[in-house]
DNA sequence: CGTCCTTTTGAACATTGTCAAACACTGTGG
DNA sequence: CCACAGTGTTTGACAATGTTCAAAAGGACG
């Protein structure tokens, strides 16, 4: 309800009306800024819809905007000598090129929207320039991208500490907890998720077999946790890997 | 030379006084700061040598410090279910803990001495602290961290889009440019290298041979790049995954 | 010199990747 | 509605890569 009054009583002041800018105004990243600096941040900050599959930066590329997924979802990946690897999903409402942008220098990934999404794009400078000038700001800032440190981390121990069909069922128990159920769809291609799994698809098909024997059903991208037990045993989760809410 | 009068001149006064103080005060991560703040800092920061093979910290603890390496160097590694595996070297003036500090999270490493080693120990609420209230402390931690991100997202692709041989030619061609000569010592033990490079002893042993066919020679820990254009044909360095300035 | 530890080597084995073909699903156009 | 092409997935046979286990060789150090 407060969200619906601010949106409402901002509607007559021209760009804030905007109804992304009421929805940014929610955002952890923007929640504890005061109004002024929010506005100005606003001000050189662009809103854009892109369809599926679009290429919205390329590895290389000079940093010049923070990223912030406002829906959809977008894919970080990465190439090298022929070979392409999927990095991560960015969902609402995660940011993408932060540590780019506040060092000025080359973005390490190339990122795409896998479906129709919604982007918010604000200036680097912008962004390093709020950071000097707005603590709450730079509190924010610093907090997502220590977030962001800690995905990474884990996910290399993931890659380093596990085989792939640990992999697999370790990342079928996240789904399982992000959907809040025992039965859920991959809303992913499967050879998207071999990539991000780091594995070929063939491996993959292979390891959803192999999961069978630990509780698991599959039926083309329908997946059913049939014994928890027995996959949590097999899985053997941790939280300083598979929890990604710390 | 203006660190050699700082040094003497503080002498007389007490805990700034102490050498490392005065050595800390160069950093990077420092050096921007007022004189207050960096003393106020400095008050409840305490400095340790520890002798090689120390536990500094255990992962799952709680971030009661950010550590500075001033000398020495530290391995930051991680077990689960049995293995485990070496995630990077701090050497001076490296941090480590600094996300888990900022989100007053579970460290996701452990971390111990590889030699004789000191360490500066700042209470992370205190790095909090200072965070909110001064801006060239802010500005300095949130470069660390965004480096320190960029680092691992380069070890990521490391792993996730080469062969273990290839991983360790660039390597090689790393510490080439590290030593600034041709040919030089691994300062590591190679099985630590090996759980660094995401391979068993026994594969690196056979990768150093495998890489005998492109110009380079091993005895024992000394590595002699024989033919660097061999080498480099082979390794096809990336500055988006090798270049550690950026 | 002997002890302890690391490294290297060999051989068997397991895992993962590659290639080719079959299959399944989707959407198009006749 | 069907045939068809295009794409993604699965399967099988095989190759490459990586691991395990055991044992030998090398180094460091008392």
């Amino acid at each position: 309800m407060p969200a619906e009054n601010l949106s409402f009583e901002t509607a007559k002041r021209g760009q804030l009306a905007e109804p992304h800018v009421v929805e940014m105004r929610g955002f952890e990243l923007f929640s504890g800024m005061p109004e002024d600096s929010f506005e100005t941040l606003m001000r050189t900050t662009h809103v854009q819809a892109f369809p599926p599959r679009t290429m919205l930066i390329t590895e290389a590329g000079p940093p010049d905007f923070l990223h912030v997924v406002l829906s959809g979802s977008v894919e970080l990946f990465s190439n090298w000598n022929g070979r392409e690897t999927s990095v991560a999903t960015v969902r609402p409402v995660g940011t993408f090129i932060l540590a780019a942008s506040i060092r000025n220098a080359p973005y390490l990934m190339s990122a795409r929207t896998l479906e129709e999404s919604r982007v918010a794009m604000i200036p680097s400078e912008e962004v390093r320039a709020m950071f000097d000038s707005d603590a709450a700001f730079a509190h924010a800032i610093v907090n997502e991208l220590a977030q962001c440190f800690r995905t990474v981390v884990k996910h290399n121990k993931d890659l380093k500490l596990r085989t792939s069909l640990e992999r697999l069922a370790n990342y079928l128990l996240r789904e399982m907890q992000r959907n809040d159920a025992t039965e859920f769809d991959l809303n992913t291609e499967k050879r998207r998720l071999a990539s991000f799994l780091g594995m070929t698809p063939e491996n993959l098909s292979r390891a959803f077999k192999g999961l069978e024997k630990h509780g698991l059903r599959v039926k083309g991208s329908r997946i059913t946790i049939a014994n928890l037990q027995d996959l949590t045993a097999f899985a053997k989760p941790s939280p300083l890997i598979d929890d990604f809410t710390t």
